[in-house]
DNA sequence: CGGGATCTTGAGGATGCTCAACGCTAGTGG
DNA sequence: CCACTAGCGTTGAGCATCCTCAAGATCCCG
């Protein structure tokens, strides 16, 4: 069995090609996700619970202050994580892409709401059935707890930004976490595909649309970014967007 | 001199009760922390690792970047947690006080520094043998996994407040956080403490020292708090202080 | 090809910052 | 016992960054 876990972990792309009948054990993002420490027998329960979803662009995926029944994996695509004020002013917490969990911030009602940005599948676990598997499987909870740990890393990085940084340094360091979030999984070098809006950016650094389609202008102008078709946004000197992005 | 140790870990107001031998029994943060989930066979295990610590107002308890060796317990007192920008630049991104858990937001090394704000009482836990009991006490992960899920829902709170909140709304929240907070654990109605500097205050809501004090001055001057001795606020009407707190 | 949404650009203004001075309090040492 | 100093808090004046409001440009999908 831990044999088995050692396989897994090594070799990703050669078990996609067997045991069809599982689609856990075919899914392309277990490695990434909570999944990834399970071994195929235990995935075999995990599969018994989740439910396969597929929602397109601002489809609501969780509302804010629900009761929290369920948890999520993306497994393809783009969601924010949002909160409101009374008012309407919002605020984007987060995006989720590929492998990201979605729910592990909730106290029996979600903390925030979630949409789709771009066309998303998710795999779908009811919070209860997830929760009486960790109780069987504790490597399952630790590796959600490192999850978490990450995350409020993630979150204070985010407080630092939002509370002390410049426009031009938010969204440089927000095109820096793309870049990085994308070269980290894929090696590839070529341009970042940016599916946000303007209006998601700016709510999600703190800015208006207006200011963040006035920095990305600047950017280009100084040649530190180029825009691609496609939204995509093509980085020459990494370092320099690095410097930019602490007030270098 | 273990034994040294371990009676410095009492709560101070606890110390010379029952169960001399065995420390936490006898703390009074016991049932808010990490160790409220452990009986007293257990919690033996527990104390056989940690180290009772006081710090000093303005004392370093851990450095961000800095291998993250230990972690702690809050038993009495505040400490303020940051994160620097090259230039000096700082952002608070959050306040401990009694019974709070220092540490769970890292990866091997620490996200943020802490210090202490007032003079602090701790229980410093190795990382590596908490973890170890981790594995044996799996009720002990499940609290730690809660417990970082509270935190990230207070995070994405901070961040709506850091985004989207004008300063008076900041403020408010932040009074209101600090009155909440007390009356949760102590029915206490009188008014909060404030421990920490104006300074600090901003440097926690995104905003400088002038702005906060101008703020507090504004809102003592249209009734809705008072100042007391001792850096005491008075709130006479929390829900008036909320309305404020959300752009009512 | 049309139309709604998104993005960009511009002009003016407000919120909060910078810089500066002053007050208050507590601790210190003559 | 009290002047002195250092740290913190408050207040003021001017200003910069970013927001608001508005209009035009571009994109995308039917």
């Amino acid at each position: 069995m831990a044999e088995t876990q050692k396989i897994d972990l090594l070799a990703p792309a050669l078990r996609r090609s067997q045991d069809a009948g599982n689609p856990c054990a075919a899914c392309s993002v277990r490695e990434m996700s909570i999944c990834g420490v399970l071994n195929d027998v235990e995935i075999k329960e995990l599969t018994a619970i989740i439910t396969n979803l597929t929602q397109d662009p601002h489809d609501t995926i969780i509302d804010e202050g629900e009761a929290a029944d369920y948890l999520f994996n993306v497994t393809s695509g783009a969601v924010k994580l949002y909160k409101l004020l009374p008012d309407g002013r919002r605020q984007i917490t987060g995006f989720l892409f590929q492998g990201d969990f979605l729910g592990i911030a909730m106290n029996d009602i979600y903390a925030y709401s979630a949409e789709a940005v771009t066309r998303v599948t998710l795999c779908r676990f009811p919070r209860r059935k997830l929760e009486a598997l960790l109780d069987r499987f504790p490597q399952l909870e630790s590796r959600l707890l490192r999850m978490a740990s990450n995350e409020l890393v993630q979150a204070q990085d985010q407080m630092l930004l939002l509370g002390r940084k410049t426009a031009k340094e938010k969204v440089c360091s927000f095109l820096l976490s793309l870049y990085r979030r994308r070269t980290l999984h894929e090696g590839r070098n070529a341009a970042v595909p940016v599916p946000m809006s303007r209006a998601d950016i700016g709510d999600y650094l703190g800015l208006t649309t207006e200011t963040v389609s006035r920095t990305f202008t600047a950017l280009k102008a100084t040649g530190t970014i180029r825009l691609r078709e496609g939204g995509r946004v093509e980085i020459p000197d990494v370092e320099q967007l690095q410097e930019l992005a602490e007030g270098g």
